[in-house]
DNA sequence: TCTCTATTTGAAATCATTACAGATTGGATT
DNA sequence: AATCCAATCTGTAATGATTTCAAATAGAGA
């Protein structure tokens, strides 16, 4: 069996990127469990693996990783960009509640890219927001739950 | 004829806002030409006629506009809100060259609202990025242009 | 081992946004 | 018209994500 690093390093590779050691646990990361991280929340979670990784990297890394379609940023939560570690172009549920963004399978009629109205699109993304089905359960919420902007939260609560 | 300015108080009356002489004004911005401004757009914009008008105002006044679903922020440019005085929903184009946001008249399949997945959706926005007719024509840069957060831009360039 | 270049790191700078407290306004009451 | 009260508005300072920059480190090749 084959380690997520060593697949990590392989879609580096594949991608045109030296496969270092940051760049694997980072890639690592981002394609991992609690999807759509932001970059507070890879510094923190790869903290403990790798002390030294610097949030500096985590930015230049996933920037990289961006511009070679390894991954792809998110504006949809208005606190900080999130990135989604599969480039397979799908949508997006953010719930403004727990903060949590979840992969919404649905065919837009609206193709991919192509052109609308004569503008040039590479990118389409759909961006649904309410509450998740766990918070309208009742469910403890997962993140600080208290940005702002507006209905949505950004930055931290009144304390 | 009616002014923009008595169009603009009776709007904020029909929505439960005082209308008070600022109000009036920045909403009337927001609706006015240059569609989608940011914060920052509308200080300088409004700072001429308004020499007092302070941002905390602005910042303040549009959540309490949007609270009151009178305008729509919009997170698609990665440096800034932005604020969409159309509140009828519809998707955006964002062109990462001049960075204006551009109106998309389609008919989604995807419905406005309702449920998917379980999830309890209020908003849904289509976001589409790419270079807008204009710069694809080679048209002069309608703002800095200098952002950044990977292909698209996000505060100051590297001066 | 020595060089050279790319990568990584830490610290400082930038800037949109938020928090807060004082100043101002407008209406109601006397 | 003077007074009071609550809602608005304003300026300044704090917060925190992101960027900039230069120095430290690691790696490939001679």
């Amino acid at each position: 069996m084959i380690s997520n690093r060593d697949e990590s390093k392989r879609r580096l590779t594949a991608s045109g990127i030296k496969p270092t050691f940051q760049r694997a646990v980072i890639l690592e990361a981002v394609r991992g469990k609690n999807g759509h991280p932001a970059i507070r929340d890879l510094h923190a979670r790869l903290l403990r693996d790798v002390p030294t990784l610097s949030k500096t990297t985590l930015y230049s890394t996933l920037e990289l990783f961006a511009r070679k379609g390894l991954v792809k940023p998110l504006f949809i939560d208005p606190a900080e960009v999130r990135y989604d570690g599969v480039a397979e172009p799908h949508h997006h549920f953010y719930c403004t509640a727990c903060r949590r963004i979840l992969d919404i399978d649905i065919a837009c009629s609206t193709g991919r890219a192509g052109r609308i109205h004569g503008h040039q699109v590479d990118e389409v993304h759909g961006y649904f927001k309410g509450l998740c089905r766990d918070c309208l359960a009742g469910g403890r919420l997962s993140r600080a739950a208290n940005v702002s902007i507006h209905n949505s939260p950004r930055r931290k609560p009144h304390a």
